[in-house]
DNA sequence: CTGTTAGCGCTTTCAG
DNA sequence: CTGAAAGCGCTAACAG
């Protein structure tokens, strides 16, 4: 029943084509006919071909058949950067997987994430899974570095792709992301306009893309206002809460620093208010705070004069709609999705939850 | 620069190894040699080649390289029931992730799931992956069905498995979870023990063994106390809460039935709420129920005389450790982890959330 | 309707 | 140290 296993190849296929074929008395290219539903077969050879291959579980061995070109059925899903510098969000995640449940796994197609593409030997690509011959289309989580140039061979490759974020050297950047550069300035803007001249900034991303728009939104802010920018008041933060407490105490233990934007993205509230006690300054009294959020209406910090809505979940999603009628060859790529950046003030009151990270949870 | 690309082959490899091997004036043997570290190969050859391949960002084509048998580097999740039948719990499915990242995908290895493995033409495996030469092992979620098959094909390969859950048919299958029976058992010999007679029972996952367990373990609690089963005091029920409120209105709409042991899996205590006030009940005072929770200390229902805690999540995650060491041959197959459920009285009130299903967030 | 052949990109085996 | 040749399981192209 169970054919030849070859003990140098334990992850070898079971059943092969040609197994099929002897046990049915017929030719491969006949037994292949039957797999792929192509015509050219009489019914009664088909049914009894499928009865094998039904019996003995047989599956067609992916590798083989890509290495035909054919069409995959597997969407990746890969992490740019080193995990701690992405802030993957629970919450994100599991809309993110729920989505591409929606649109790609209901129709049978694999979802495969490389989380870790970075191997100690420096021989690390994130885009691996594409080059390989593994994914047929690929989504970019996490901030791209300036001189990425990864991102560059993905696009000239022509598959299917998607970036949550952008690149400042390649406008076509196929990219589902919200225009930080815009947030950062209308944040700066609105303290500004509150008669706030020295403003400290917590600068996530520092040395990636969207930390690099963070700074042209601050200078962009202060040079419409006539202001000198005063690059010292930019703390370059990570997602740490020592780190964002610390640098938050750097910059309020100086009284002429009278307002704050907490631009880390990391919806750290605790950690914001941990670093102001030490300080010794009280936010809403003595320093004003403008704070990014993900989540529209809910506001991480709730003594903040201000919130910048960031929806970058909305583009996300939005752009997975657009990656998924690419793939289909409903459009041509790249796809462009920018939404604009929301201040919103007077929000109610809320609880101030912490943020639950992704990988933070392991081993429970 | 860019080798010729095949039109006809639109997901072709950009490069390889034929091609890196022109390019350094060596032998494709010679590159292979340097993409898989062997020896035989003089440094200045190596580095030059390393170089080329750095350059045009060259990967091995994974088809390609699977076909002659070699170990794999791509951990498969399955889902064993259509989705509606698995109860994935997001936080069960944060960990989840989470674990199969700290366990497989910090050593690089790829994570994909195969998420609805159901043709609509009937053809559906949902072990597929591991056959078509995808998956190096695979964890499989979701009940069994008694007559499954699959698994035994699994089993019989050699590749390293993991059910969440087990199969009466197959006592050697490798599996991490909890005995389903026994809290069955347990829940309705409490009740008994307090002087009911006539126990209703939310059950979960009919037509599959988790549901079998379920059965076997009621009609052993009452052949212990020597009281004869009486069946039309089960009723099946889904993850629906439409459905989990009807069954128990439908019980306790009869006076005589004065106790309830809620084994839906569901953990939707609003529901079965729900139910009781339909059928001018109380839970508490004239009816009395055990409730199932997947988390220690945590009541779904505050009202309940009893709570079994099924630890099926430290089960899987305890089976996962033991999975990756069968795939690192530091142990031999099958696994078997089989918790036993605890049965809880006096909990402290807790808030009562309800479930929050991952594919119920689809399109948000 | 059915079968034969070549070759996808790689690794294994064996020769230099 | 380096390379040539065979073949993994499958599909495309071409014969019967």
């Amino acid at each position: 029943m169970t054919p030849h296993v070859n003990p140098k190849r334990p992850n070898s296929p079971l059943w092969t084509m040609e197994a099929i074929a002897r046990k049915a008395g017929v030719s491969i290219k006949t037994v292949s006919r039957v797999v792929n539903r192509e015509p050219g077969v009489s019914e009664g050879t088909r049914s009894r071909v499928a009865r094998i291959i039904e019996e003995v579980g047989y599956h067609p061995h992916m590798g083989a058949r890509s290495l035909r070109g054919a069409a995959h059925d597997c969407i990746g899903v890969t992490i740019t950067a080193p995990i701690p510098l992405v802030p993957l969000q629970e919450d994100f995640f599991v809309r993110l997987f729920s989505n591409l449940y929606r649109i790609f796994g209901e129709r049978g197609q694999y979802i495969c994430f490389d989380l870790n593409p970075y191997h100690p030997d420096g021989t690390g690509d994130y885009a691996r899974g594409l080059f390989e011959g593994r994914f047929a289309a690929c989504i970019l989580c996490g901030p791209l570095s300036p001189g990425d140039t990864t991102v560059k061979r993905i696009h000239r490759s022509g598959r299917p792709y998607l970036v949550f974020g952008r690149l400042d050297s390649m406008p076509e950047c196929s990219s589902a992301t919200v225009d930080v550069e815009s947030a950062m300035r209308i944040s700066v803007a609105h303290l500004l306009e509150r008669g706030h001249t020295r403003i400290g900034v917590l600068r996530g991303f520092h040395g990636y893309q969207p930390g690099e728009e963070r700074l042209r939104g601050y200078r962009r802010a202060l040079e419409d206002a006539g202001i000198e920018p005063k690059e010292n008041l930019i703390q370059n933060v990570t997602f740490d809460a020592q780190v964002l407490s610390a640098a938050v105490h750097r910059l309020l233990i100086n009284r002429s620093v009278t307002a704050l934007v907490d631009a880390s993205g990391a919806e750290d509230a605790a950690s914001i208010r941990e670093g102001c006690r030490r300080a010794g300054r009280i936010p809403g009294q003595d320093v004003e705070i403008v704070d990014w959020t993900y989540t529209d209406g809910a506001a991480p910090l709730n003594d903040a004069c201000a919130h910048v809505w960031l929806p970058v979940w909305q583009a996300a999603f939005d752009g997975l709609e657009e990656l998924a009628r690419w793939f289909d060859g409903e459009r041509e790529g790249p796809v462009q999705v920018l939404y604009p950046p929301v201040l919103r003030q007077n929000l109610p009151q809320a609880t101030e939850a912490p943020p639950r990270r992704l990988f933070g949870l392991a081993g429970t």
